[in-house]
Parts: C-alpha cells; structure tokens; sequence
DNA sequence: GTGGCAGTTCTTGTATGTAAGCAGCGTCGA
DNA sequence: TCGACGCTGCTTACATACAAGAACTGCCAC
C-alpha cells in the first residue's frame, strides 16, 4: 500500500500553486480565491483549500479569513531566515562527510556539474541542476532527508533568487563555484570545501541583496495589510 | 486584521492534537478517526481533517488514504534527522552572537534558569521551560525566527525525549548544562559555549538512543505498513 | 462636493452529503 | 480443515451547501 498517493488531486494542486508561486508566475500579492482556483484546476474547493493553508503554513500564502487568500510578498527577513538555515545544514552536513564517497552518488554530482555547463542553459533548467546538486551534497554526508526541512523553509530565498537572476545573469559563476567545492570534498579537504560552500552560499544572497537595493519594490515587507483587490487576475 | 485567526476551530484542533500526540498522550499507531475526533471535540470533520493533513505534513500523523489515520511511529531515521538539523542551527546562531547581548533577553534567560531549578519541577514543565531555553540562544543570536522550522522538524526528537526522560529522570544534569552554556556566553566566550552545546544536545541524544536500545519495540521503523486497527481507542 | 449608511457581493470557515476503496468477517464449497 | 468469495462497515477524498463577516459601491442627506 502506498501513502497518500501521490496523484491525490490535493496533491496535483499543491504542487502545481507551489511551482506557481516559486516562480513568480504568480506573483507576490496575486490573489488566490478558492473558487476561482477551483474552477480553473477543474476540482472542487477542498484540493484548493487544503493547498492553500499547507502553502501558508510554509508562508508561501497568506490567508486572511473572510477576506481572501494571496500570495505573499518576498519579505527580506524570511529571506535571511532561510539563508541561516540553510548555511546552517549545508556546513554542517560536510563535518559527517565519511572517508570514502558513495561513487555511485559521485558520478550522479559530476553528471549534474556537466550538465550545468552546457551551453543555452534556460534559467529554469539551472535551478532544477542547482537544487539537485546542494540536495546531492547533503547525501553525500548522510544527512539527504534533511534536504525537505531546507526546500520547506527557503521558499523565500528561491523567489528572491529568481527575482535577481532574472537582472544579473551570473549563472556561470555559480557552475564554478559549483566545481570549486566538489573539487574540495573529493580532494577530502573539508576545510576548504566549507570555505568554498559558505562563500558560494554568500555570493548567492549578496546577489539577492543587490537586487532588493535597485528594486525595493519587490521586497515590500510583509506585514499584515491585506493587498488591493484590485491586484488580482493574475490566474490565466 | 489578523492572520488567520489563532481561535479559528482548526487552529485549536491543530493545537490540540499536536500537544496530545507529542505527550503520547495519542501514542503511537494510535487511530485518528475524522469521525470520532470531530465528535470528541465537538467539530465538524473539515477542520480536524485539515488538521491531519497538516500533522501529516510534519510526519507525526500518517494518513493512508480510504484506510485511515494513525499516529505515527517513532522512527529513529527522522529523530536522527531532527537532531542533526537542531545541531546545525543552534551551533551556526553562535557564530552570529553579537559583542552585548540584550539585556531584557539575558534577564529573561537567567529567570528562565531559576525555574529549571525549582524543586520538584514536573516534567511538562521542565519541557516547557527547556524548548524556552533554546529558543532564547536563538534569539540571542538575532536568528529567533529560525526556531519555528526547527520545531516543525524535531516532533519525533521530542517523542523520543519524553520515552527517554520518563525512564531515566536526567533532568539535573540537563538544567546544569543550560548554566554552562549561559555563562560561557555571556562570558563571551564563544568556543567554550559551542563545546558545551553540542555536548548538551548529544547526551540529549545519547539518552534517547539509551532507551532505544533498551525498549525498541517503541521505535519500531515507521514503514508504509498500517497498523492493527485495534490498537485503537485512544481518544477518550 | 462630501460624508455616512446600507445593501450587495465577494471572501473564507464550517458542516454535511456523496463516492470510492480497503479490510475484516462470515459463509460456503471442496 | 482450509481456502475463496462476497457482504458489511468502516475509512478517507472530494463536492457542495450554508453561515458569518469584511469590503466595496452607490445612494442619499447635507
């Protein structure tokens, strides 16, 4: 028997609001009405209802009772937040990284850095490699489960992300960095592997950082206020 | 306005639910029932059905769909995974401990300490004032915020915590730790406080592995198998 | 023109009805 | 005695109806 099935139409809905929301498809503030999400997926309220509290549990959503539901603006504060978390468990994976490395799992991450260099990579193609390649970091050390705690909480960073790369274009130097440190972790010199892992993370946020210094409108923080109704119809 | 009204019924089902099955006053492989709980807590099936999902989500409740409900085992894959998670988060927060701490912040920890070491403390309470500890190195930190995804993601560490502390009664030690690391912070000295948290949480750890070894029928491995519909009737 | 008030229309929250499916038990047949 | 088969009762998944409330709209008085 298989758990909640993956196919649920919950969960079809949830995955689909979620990839909406990380790319910005659905933009911060975008209104999210029940029954219009309902009527264009083609379900009934419930999937959607039950997708939009997980998504305002992970803070995607913010869900105002009696007044509507709306995508939540990228607030800089939660954008930090997760860039803690996850510098926190990406270095602290590399202090359990074993003597001798899975070479099955290896060959997986030289495969992956191969790919990210190949040329006309679209923006969208570089965040799935990307992803995966920190997610294949953390299994290296054991600690691959911990992946989903992280992709949880820094919905946020990813949108901020997405929000800079669409200005900077840095892409390549993250595919080198990307090299730098799995050059580190095979050489076994850990040290350096963190050393190259923090900056690379760093670069990361200092290059969102840019992004909400020219364009602060994006990051409108988010307090409580309820967005114009107007600002809606951004569901097709 | 408010979010999300804390007194919403789903939000008190939630909450309920939650403190009942980290207590183990539902223990595991209890049945969750949509029925039998709405009608015990006076509700409608929507808000507890979105409650589960939402518990479900947190991996204390597994939900087999046409089949049922079940408080979910405790598995010493994710208890593992939680401790590893909490390690990395509250070590990383020491590294961004400011030269003066704040001072209504430190005297709330220090009062904090008093209480641990009030006679004949009752272990809720200590549970209570320990995740109140924690929290405030956090915030100590500037990273407060950081704590609500580690509480997410360490339900089963603190099952297993409760299963361990009801055998062994360790709490002494564990309130004399606290003072160490205090002191070694306010001291400013960063390294000794590092050591000693680590330490902390790995005889935290320790003593639950402990209790595995000694009793781990209560961990039993957390496979897709659903249980025996009778170890049920729980709910009162 | 402007402020206030009421109605209308939207929203989410909750309750309940319907559908589909698994499990267990009893029965029947060999 | 034991295995197969179907019925019964339960479960969750989904759809829908109803309730309560917030906000916008337009009218009306001034």
């Amino acid at each position: 028997m298989r758990e909640a099935s993956n196919r649920s139409n919950r969960r079809v809905v949830y995955e689909t609001l979620r990839r909406k929301v990380l790319t910005l498809e659905l933009p911060p503030g975008a209104s999210l009405s029940e029954n219009e999400l309902a009527a264009s997926l083609g379900v009934s309220r419930t999937p959607v209802r039950e997708s939009l509290i997980l998504l305002g549990e992970e803070g995607l959503v913010r869900v105002f009772p009696k007044v509507g539901s709306f995508v939540s603006r990228v607030d800089a504060a939660r954008v930090a937040d997760a860039q803690f978390l996850r510098e926190a468990v990406e270095l602290a994976a590399f202090d359990d990284i074993p003597e001798t490395l899975d070479p099955d799992l290896l060959a997986e991450l030289r495969a992956n850095l191969e790919q990210q260099r190949a040329p006309g990579l679209d923006l969208e193609k570089f965040f799935e490699l990307d992803e995966s390649f920190h997610h294949g970091l953390l299994r290296l050390s054991g600690h691959g489960r911990a992946w989903s705690t992280v992709v949880a909480a820094k919905g946020h960073l990813d949108r901020a992300r997405r929000l800079g790369l669409h200005e900077t274009n840095g892409m390549g130097r993250f595919v080198d960095e990307h090299h730098t440190i799995l050059d580190a972790v095979v050489a076994g010199d850990i040290p350096s592997a963190r050393a190259g892992l923090r900056a690379h993370l760093r670069a990361v946020f200092d290059d969102i950082e840019k992004t909400r210094r020219r364009s602060p409108e994006l990051f409108a923080s988010d307090d409580g206020s309820v967005p114009v109704r107007r600002s809606v119809a951004v569901w097709e």
